[in-house]
DNA sequence: GTAGAGCACGAACGGTCGTGCTATTATGCC
DNA sequence: GGCATAATAGCACGACCGTTCGTGCTCTAC
């Protein structure tokens, strides 16, 4: 690895620290160098456009995310407990604990608000790292039925539409709302989901 | 109503618009201003600071809110009908057709991503509105308890926090997603998540 | 008929933004 | 150890931002 992807490292980490707390627009070529501490212009020259640096965070973070939710779920049996270890990965990942390394909180649905009404490049990679996600939540959900942990008739598609409405809940309502039952009623809720869709 | 109070009208109902797109954040006065076809400073004389427009966007919009959603709701028959007409009313609002006047989409939903880390009046004024939303949310549960409608043991925060997961990932899937199914899945959950409230 | 309030305008301010260009320094290979 | 090249810094630009200020209309009240 040369001087410059560790450079190009640094800066994307640094990238998607602050597109969680302010967003991908928001994040400024010039107080993301100052950061970093380097130039604009050098930081600049690792990306050639903000847009280059906006995908290129969003894909440095799409792998952040792929390690830290999705590999070591899949490490937990088919099924119900995979499923449960998807969740509980997306709660530590989407609102990190303050000693975290990490701030703010999760840079797609940050970016979901912010590009979908403004197309281009930007919003294509946000919607593509989205429906990854739920189509791993629902391929999740079709290996917990072949293992017979819920309802053959169940819909997977329709079962990964509300347990991501779990998880917009309880990001909405732990980083707007400050509601501390955010996490138990987040976890009652899948519960129920669960419940609804376990073979009768 | 004064002159004055015509033209202020006209430029909240246009930064509704515009906030509902572009969010509260990057709806600029200048090119509000152009929006509605009047000078940049006319405008900021009326709210004397972009926080104050942007407030005021707030009000203007928790107003139209309440009068296009909660109101019409409430004159539904209490318990389950009201609850219903509460979703119907926000999908309305939320992902307006394409022939409707206003565009975008929730602006407190886009407001809440952009403020949820910017601690200010405006991240409060959105909080206020959102709790208020969902308090409306837990009042029309508890009343659906009330008349029989579902469990006497069932947790109305609970029960919001569920409706309100289901809005969010209808929000969500419509306008970032651009997902043909997010209207039936969101009815389908609606309806599971009612059946699954109901006394036994 | 005139004083005054309300309202909007245009110009300009300091600041920040993304983006080019050119120089300078650091790195890695023979 | 010199040399090509990669990496970074410096500087300037045009555009746009929120904000301020002085000015001029157009009504209304006396």
């Amino acid at each position: 690895m040369t001087k410059g992807d560790h450079t190009r490292i640094l800066i994307l980490e640094a990238g998607m620290n602050v597109a969680g707390v302010e967003g991908l627009e928001a994040l400024s070529i010039g107080r993301l160098a100052d950061r970093v501490g380097m130039s604009k212009s050098g930081l600049f020259a690792h990306f050639r456009s903000k847009e280059g640096l906006q995908l290129a965070v969003l894909a440095y973070t799409r792998d952040h995310f792929i390690q830290h939710v999705v590999v070591p779920a899949m490490s937990a049996p088919r099924g119900e407990p995979r499923l449960r270890a998807l969740l509980d990965r997306w709660l530590a990942w989407g609102a990190p604990d303050a000693d975290s390394s990490r701030e703010g909180g999760c840079v797609f649905l940050q970016a979901a608000a912010e590009f979908d009404d403004r197309p281009g490049s930007v919003r294509e990679a946000v919607a593509t790292s989205q429906r990854d996600w739920i189509d791993a939540l629902t391929r999740a959900t079709s290996i917990a039925i072949e293992e017979g942990h819920l309802r053959a008739d169940l819909d997977p598609a329709q079962f990964a539409f509300e347990m991501h409405g779990v998880i917009l809940s309880f990001h909405f309502q732990r980083r707007l709302l400050d509601e501390p039952e955010a996490l138990p009623r987040t976890r009652a809720a899948f519960e129920r989901l669960l419940a609804s869709a376990r073979p009768a």
